[in-house]
DNA sequence: AGTATAATGACAATTTAATTGTCATATTCC
DNA sequence: GGAATATGACAATTAAATTGTCATTATACT
C-alpha cells in the first residue's frame, strides 16, 4: 500500500505475494508430507531433468549441503533416484522416480485451482506482461547479482 | 524456467524473485544492523503511520508476538517510540522516530539504486501492467485467503 | 454498572529453512 | 603423476517465525 514509483511497489508485491502465497502452499504441501525445500527440488527436476546435487544448489541459489540434505530424504522417500553421472563419476545425477513424477504432477493440480482463482479476472495481455516483466528482473538479477 | 501456462510461470517467478531480492536486501540491512524482519516493521510505517503492535501484525500477516518483539528492540534502538492509543489505552501506537524515519530513508536510497537496475531496459508500461496485476493478486490474496 | 469475553504484552519453547564450517575422499585438469 | 578442486557426509549454528501459556487489562453486552 505504500504509494511510490511503480517500480518500487512491483518489489514490495512481490515480498508480499511471496508470503502469502507460501502460506497457502504450507497447507497443502503438509498434506503430502512436503517442505517448501522439498517442493522446490522437486520443481527444478519435474517433470524430468537430471542434475547433481551441486548442479541443482547452483540454479536454486542456495548452498549445496542443504539441498544434499533434501535431496537425500527424498531418495529415501522414493520420490527421487540417483544415476550414473557421465560428467563426474561420484557425484551422481538426481532424478524423479516415477512415484516423485506423479506426486509433484498432483501437487500441481491443486496447484492450478489455487493460481486460477488468484489469477481470475486479470487479462490475459497483462499476466504475459507480468511474466515478461518478471523474466526480464529474473535475468537482469542472475547475471548482475542485483 | 519451466515452461508451462503464463500464470504458472508469474508465480515460479515471484517465488524467484524473492529470493534473490531477499539475498541483496539482507547485504545492505546487516550494514545497518536490521534484520528483514525490522525492516518490514519500518517499511510498514514508513513515512508516518501509526499502528498498534497487533494493527502491524495483521497487515504484516505474522503473528503479533514476532512483531511484538521485532518492534520492542526497535525502540530500544530508538528507531521506533511509543504513542497514547486513543481506540485501546493498553496498546500504544507504534510509530518511526526522526532517527527511524531517517534510517529508513537512507535504506531506501539505496534500495531505488538496486531497484533501478532491477528494472532497466524494461518499458514504463510493461512495469505498469505488473503493478496492476499483482495488486489484484494480492488483494484476491487478502479476500479470499488464496 | 457488572460481568463475561476477548485482546494485549511478556516470556518460553519449538519449528523450519538455511548457512557455515570441517573432513576424508574422490576426481578432474594440467 | 600431482596439485587443486569438488563432493558427500556430518555437525553446529543462525534467523525468522510459530505456538503455547499466563497474568492483566480492556471492551462489549445486557
Amino acid at each position: 500500500m505504500p504509494s511510490q514509483t511503480p517500480e518500487y511497489e512491483v518489489t514490495w508485491l512481490i515480498r508480499r505475494l511471496f508470503r502469502a502465497m507460501a502460506q497457502v502452499a504450507d497447507q497443502y504441501l503438509k498434506a503430502h508430507g512436503l517442505s517448501v525445500a522439498d517442493r522446490a527440488v522437486l520443481e527444478f527436476l519435474y517433470p524430468d531433468e537430471a542434475l547433481s546435487v551441486p548442479g541443482i544448489a547452483s540454479r536454486y541459489q542456495v548452498s549445496r549441503q542443504h539441498v544434499q540434505v533434501t535431496v537425500n530424504a527424498l531418495v529415501e522417500d522414493g520420490f527421487l533416484e540417483t544415476r550414473t553421472n557421465p560428467r563426474h563419476k561420484r557425484s551422481p545425477l538426481i532424478a524423479l522416480t516415477r512415484i516423485g513424477r506423479d506426486l509433484f504432477a498432483k501437487i500441481r493440480k491443486v496447484e492450478s485451482e489455487h493460481v486460477d482463482a488468484l489469477f481470475a479476472d486479470i487479462p490475459g495481455d497483462d499476466v504475459e506482461a507480468t511474466r515478461r516483466t518478471l523474466e526480464a528482473m529474473y535475468f537482469h538479477n542472475l547475471q548482475q547479482g542485483v
